[in-house]
DNA sequence: CGCAGCTTTGAGTGTGATCAAATACGGTGG
DNA sequence: CCACCGTATTTGATCACACTCAAAGCTGCG
């Protein structure tokens, strides 16, 4: 079988830091062979575990293909997707350099990642090429947990799922691809965890922006139809309701 | 009238990585001095602002007394408070030095604030002394960050509460007082904002915890007599609910 | 003394959770 | 190739938690 099934398009990490980096290590012979891995690569399948929460950081795994989620747990052991990475991101990379990962990386399929050792990284940022580049990932990173906390804390149910999609597209058009054609690499419980929502209220959610044409949704596969009703959405919850005019 | 009327005591600034500077710039005699305020040291009002979101990082502000609520704007204009500031922590200090503040700062009540340039905040980075202190602050932020973010999304209304009260418990521990004793600096509003509540289940919680022994609960003194109850309360939201039993 | 803001408490409602069932899909093995 | 099974998804019915609206009390301050 082969082992991406999925017929992810070719990698276009131009985004990603550390690609010149990722070009050095592994090199693409190591993409055709079925061969033991080459260093400074990791293919991983869907549900395996990219690295553990409070396991010590030893690397950072920039996304060539697929899709990762990342998962806090709490102390008391609550668990919550707090992200998600596609190619071009980079997973494991956080502010303050700490000593061990504040949260696992969970692949959301067929997945495959660079693995950049943390030495090289510290010597990335010294680097006045790749410095900016880093910091403006680890800002944005910043800057969408926050927009999240808001959201959870005091936005409706519709304007926070109206809220990733629109991220979501924003994230594909940084990559170029601007028709509105999204794949949902991951499940509406990963979803609905990471909007702090249930499963059912984001299928819901779903059918309803699809009967008052915001979006075309089957399975996994999702297009935005209007971009600017879904943005209106977002910033006025009275505008789609879980139950409202039309059921 | 006397600037702080609130009788806040002797500040007891040992856990401020800065500590030693805030001594050399400004000094004590400028605390007594009504004279205009010597440099390195702020002094706010409840309601001022000591910095606003988007505006250029120039200094971090150690609290020496008083009391700060960081809150945070969406870019859609939504607020939410994200932090709550006491002697001791560090104001303004944030992961990556960005170039702006990504959330604003304002003070409770009256507040007396150092005030460390950014650059010799750079600097102090660099001193294996004063290194891990920093970076130990901001990895608390970020861990508080990341559980309340679990909270919000996937707790009850009591656990949330009961986890900021032991939350400000545990920090009165950190400053050595042990007795359960907390002066509340923020208004419900504040608490509900941050909690992602509105004041009225914040208020019907308190007056719950303390109808079932929890606390003792009078305006903005607040008492934690039965710390492993709330500690239960926290991880079970059966136990105490907004309508229970007793009502 | 009166005003303004904060807090408490009450009554009613609505959003989203919960429980439940049916369907569709993907992967596996016969 | 098809039957099977586990997982993901959809949809429905009901319910509870927390929000909303409302009013009154308290505190501090001018």
């Amino acid at each position: 079988m082969p082992f991406d099934r999925h017929g992810a398009s070719a990698p276009s990490c131009t985004l990603c830091p550390f690609r010149q980096a990722c070009r050095h290590a592994g090199g693409d012979s190591a993409l055709r062979a079925s061969a033991p891995l080459a260093p400074g690569r990791v293919r991983l399948r869907a549900g395996d575990v990219l690295y553990a929460q409070g396991r010590p950081t030893l690397a950072v795994y920039p996304v060539r293909s697929g899709g990762i989620k990342q998962v806090y747990e709490s102390h008391l052991g609550w668990r919550q997707v707090s992200g998600f990475f596609q190619c071009g991101d980079v997973c494991g990379l956080e502010a303050n350099e700490p000593a061990t990962h504040s949260a696992s990386a969970v692949a959301l399929q067929d997945t495959e990642c660079c693995s950049i050792p943390i030495e090289s990284v510290h010597g990335s940022l010294a680097d006045p090429g790749l410095r900016p580049a880093i910091q403006g990932n680890l800002r944005r990173q910043a800057s969408r947990q926050a927009e999240l906390l808001v959201a959870i804390g005091s936005m409706k149910a519709s304007q926070r799922l109206a809220m990733l999609l629109l991220d979501l597209a924003a994230e594909q058009a940084r990559r170029g691809i601007t028709d509105g054609e999204l794949t949902l690499a991951m499940t509406r419980n990963d979803i609905a965890s990471y909007l702090g929502l249930t499963l059912e209220t984001v299928s819901r959610l779903l059918s309803r922006f699809r009967s008052v044409g915001l979006i075309t949704v089957r399975h996994r596969m999702l297009r935005i139809v209007d971009p600017d009703g879904l943005a209106e959405v977002h910033a006025d919850p009275e505008r789609i309701a879980l139950r409202g005019p039309g059921d």
